[in-house]
DNA sequence: GATATGGAAATAATCGATTATTTCTTGGTA
DNA sequence: TACCAAGAAATAATCGATTATTTCCATATC
């Protein structure tokens, strides 16, 4: 028994466990090439791991969109693509817009109050580029505040997708915009989102939160065109 | 060099991918009861696979939420509930509707041929509810059909989604609903909306798929409730 | 020169055995 | 009886070694 243990870590305990939320971390944060080819023997040893939990892991990761697989030619980091951008950006904002106006239909207080501790942490988080750690923070903080928006909706599965489709979004961000600065504009219009999604102000709330994945997508597009295009 | 044998199965050649699909056929089928934990030695056994393909292929299943995974606890048949089954029947009126507008919007003539392609397999189907492989069979044409619908929306990502949510509501349907004799209706229905949709009729076709999802899943709820309600 | 072929090296896939963890059972105690 | 603890059995997780497949390269052939 070690009730207090569970607890207190209430964590991934297994090494194929610890190891899939390590993998996805290098995808996102673009440690892992877009594209590259995952050779089993290099992580193996990259990750101080045997083979099984290694295997294992990719192999959870490969619906969650971040890796592929082929018969008998192994896994690669799934590549980039600005079609493939621009439709995570269009699935965001049906999705996420979808499923918060059902938060603000069947949310309660918890919900509420959910959503204000998520923005609250994210404004506290202060981005020093120079200091990765806080970016990750704040990465972490960011990708909290928009499953917190949605959580209200109540659909698992659905909430499920939008997570997905924020990992899938995030690594775009993190490996085509690391430089860049903390952009005034996204942190007021974070906090305008959530004021008026406590206030069930439905129609104005999914508005902007449309126009804020509208805005930020289009942002990364036109970085990620000056990079891959020509 | 079998570039002959690549070209005529072009399918699943390892262990752990033919696994993957068969655990999907058995969850899906009803054969391994929802809810039920997964012993990877009787699975082991029942197969005839050794562990580590087994494992590989479980956590693939993980993300198309058919199987849940608990650390140390292992796998199991994801269970069925009321709430789910409406949050799935909600989803796929929301998404596969939103898919088929995309796909009148941008399907070409291949799509609008793979849909009457599609459509005439399904209707030619014959359910003999004493030769389950006909029902399986239908099983197939169905969902490619529903699949074909949406694929001229070009959206991998969204495609995905859309057939993971077809996934979880077969297993519904083949669970709770086995006997049930054709429905001459929803031929008719399946007809219909095909029709439309190459003609692209945009708002008629979305409205006939809305309410013959809906149909369906009310039908579905209400089996359910008989069988797990009272 | 382009293309095919054979074999070696690299890599993926699988297996059987071992280790770690949980679950079950039994016996003791308040 | 209800609760707890210790040991045994069952099960999950991992490892190292083996097998199968692909990739690469040198050579031969047209």
């Amino acid at each position: 028994m070690k009730p207090l243990m569970t607890l207190v870590d209430a964590g991934k305990i297994t090494i194929a466990s610890q190891l899939t939320d390590r993998l996805r971390e290098a995808i996102v944060s673009g440690q892992l090439a877009a594209g590259a080819k995952i050779n089993l023997e290099r992580a193996r040893e990259q990750f101080a791991v045997s083979l099984s939990p290694l295997r294992e892991a990719l192999a959870r990761l490969i619906s969650g969109g971040l890796v592929q697989f082929e018969d008998n030619r192994g896994y690669r980091v799934a590549p980039v693509s600005l079609s493939n951008l621009r439709e995570i950006t269009r699935l965001r904002k049906e999705f996420e817009v979808f499923a918060l106006r059902e938060s603000m239909s069947a949310g309660d207080i918890d919900w509420e109050s959910d959503v204000m501790r998520a923005l609250h942490k994210l404004n506290r988080c202060a981005r020093d580029a120079a200091k990765p750690s806080t970016l990750e923070q704040w990465e972490a903080s960011h990708r909290e505040f928009h499953i917190a928006l949605i959580s209200g909706c109540r659909m698992p599965v659905l909430i499920e997708f939008c997570r997905v489709l924020l990992n899938l979004n995030d690594r775009y961000r993190r490996t085509f915009l690391r430089a860049t600065s903390g952009d005034r504009k996204v942190g007021a219009e974070h906090g305008e989102i959530a004021q008026r999604a406590v206030a069930r102000d439905v129609e104005a709330t999914c508005e902007r939160l449309e126009l804020h994945i509208d805005r930020t997508g289009s942002n990364l597009l036109r970085h990620l065109a000056g990079k891959i295009g020509p």
